[in-house]
DNA sequence: CTGAAAGCGCTTACAG
DNA sequence: CTGAAAGCGCTTACAG
């Protein structure tokens, strides 16, 4: 009856559901799941959980899987070690679940999408698409690394310097796309810095770009570096952008609050998020689904600026 | 024997062990839960999941819950409305739940702890202790307000301005203790700025205080508030702190980072979240559980200094 | 020491 | 239209 499969007389039903009501009581969701067979929790393996990049697209994934009823469980893959990956990994196939999505934004999520078992549907929110034929939330970090390079190019820049947030194992796809700008505008092609995902970080990269005399324009990895390398720029005396250009990556809520304000490439996590849910809801079959381009553009605000004559 | 209760032969068991292996056989998580009543979800219910102080919060929660093989689902309370908050109960306990966890920062978290049912465990990391009787990981922002409250004062501010987050239903505790102490001070109370959590809001405030010209201190009620209103003070030509000296709250990463650097009353929230994994796990009757407070300290930076004479 | 049976709390197809 | 039974996939106590 409570299924609302089995008709029964107005009265008879008003009188269970009252005292249901009264009772509290509620179905067994373990009994339920066994005999239906029907799982609502979507398993979400990252790497990380209040980052800017990472915090959003896990809104974004909250937000679409409650929507159609699905519950979120969230297990951090919190080192690089196979074995605990692979115990992150078990724990989160310990409960009755629809699916799972892994943000594969690093290592630690490339490592989990390889040993997830084929039988689970999986999807995930990318930023390559090697590996695993699962599929896959792009967001095209190397094009955005590409456009924001060009943009500094554009403004009258001789190079671009480029501070890189780590990659899964190989060089992301924003310091790929920065490289290959630079290339095919036979642009000096610098080496680039090796940061963590930071603030603290970027101020140490800021400090030493600062101290050589030929940097005009940065690349920054994502938003946070951004903010650390221009407080390090300034803190050796150098203005922003008088003196050197900084782009940042994301779009983070305090890039317009900085000063000075930051451009940056930004990006629609929380709609890559959704677009996950939707494959696994969709039971698409693998391969790489690009994002609405509308998802990754150039935000310019006071941070760039043509290099000093 | 699976579950090691029965001895079996070595020869056996290995067998049987590498086929479980080979199939990649996983035991039915619903049909555990239902035979042994083990239930190995903790849900966490809150208002948000990417500001500060909540991902912090959740994050200690995660680690501490997978520290002893529980898996955490998360459900993002949406609107302040009661059926949007029903609805997102009813969603978490849809599952079958070891607890639950109530971020209890605002008025949505108030009142999800009041609809949860009495019979299912319950803890909360909360702001103050009113209503339902439950174990809470308690930050005491009340002593937090009236301590950075005093520090401004004994710089020799003649008082304290304030821009205050949205509370539960009343005043956040902090802004509690930044008039108790200004009470307790015999300086005058001005009326408190109201803002959301955002540093836009901040800036907005920043820029009214800045039209006032006997603003000399102000406390905010966080630290992405203290941002926007450190930015839009400087907008209006004061400078921060030797016009006007700012305090925030929380300790956020970018805290040190700002221009100038903020000093802020520091809050530990993994360290509460851990707690309340904890007080679920000790199945503590009820009541209000203090954070030891080390959690909360002030930590001194470049925002702050004596009044101009 | 091992295998067969009972039972967890539901849903659903089926007999009455 | 309604009630009783089968069965989901496990674990555990119990008979052999």
């Amino acid at each position: 009856m409570l299924s609302g499969s089995a008709p029964v007389s107005a009265d008879k039903r008003r009188q269970v559901l009252r005292a249901i009501e009264e009772l509290g009581y509620r179905p067994n969701a373990a009994a339920q799941a066994l005999v239906t067979g029907r799982r609502s929790i979507v398993s979400v393996l990252t790497a990380d959980t209040t980052r800017y990049g990472y915090a959003e697209t896990i809104r974004g994934i909250e937000e679409a899987a409650r929507a159609v009823g699905l519950v979120v469980a969230i297990t951090v893959l919190d080192t690089d070690a196979e074995e605990s990956i692979e115990a992150a990994v078990d724990l989160a196939l310990g409960q009755p679940l629809a699916g799972a999505i892994v943000l594969e934004f690093d290592i630690r999520g490339s490592r989990a999408l390889t040993i997830l078992p084929k039988s689970l549907p999986v999807s995930a929110v990318s930023s390559g698409s090697e590996g695993r034929r699962v599929p896959r939330a792009l967001f095209d970090d190397r094009s955005g690394g590409r456009d924001a390079t060009n943009y500094l190019l554009g403004l009258g820049h001789r190079t671009v310097h480029h501070v890189a947030v780590p990659g899964s194992g190989r060089p992301s796809g924003r310091t790929l796309g920065w490289r290959e700008a630079l290339e095919a505008a036979g642009a000096p092609v610098p080496e680039p810095l090796m940061s963590d995902w930071t603030a603290r970080s970027g101020y140490q990269a800021g400090v030493s770009l600062a101290r050589r005399r030929d940097v005009t324009a940065v690349l920054c990895g994502n938003d946070e570096i951004a903010f650390g390398v221009i407080k390090g720029l300034q803190a050796e005396g150098l203005r922003v952008p008088e003196d050197v250009s900084v782009v940042g990556f994301d779009d983070h809520p305090l890039a317009e609050m900085w000063t000075p304000s930051l451009t940056t490439m930004g990006q629609d996590f929380a709609e890559l998020g959704r677009m996950a849910v939707g494959f696994l809801l969709g039971r698409l079959g693998g391969g790489a689904y690009r994002a609405p381009s509308s998802s990754l553009k150039l935000v310019v605000r006071g941070s760039t600026a043509p290099p000093h004559p």
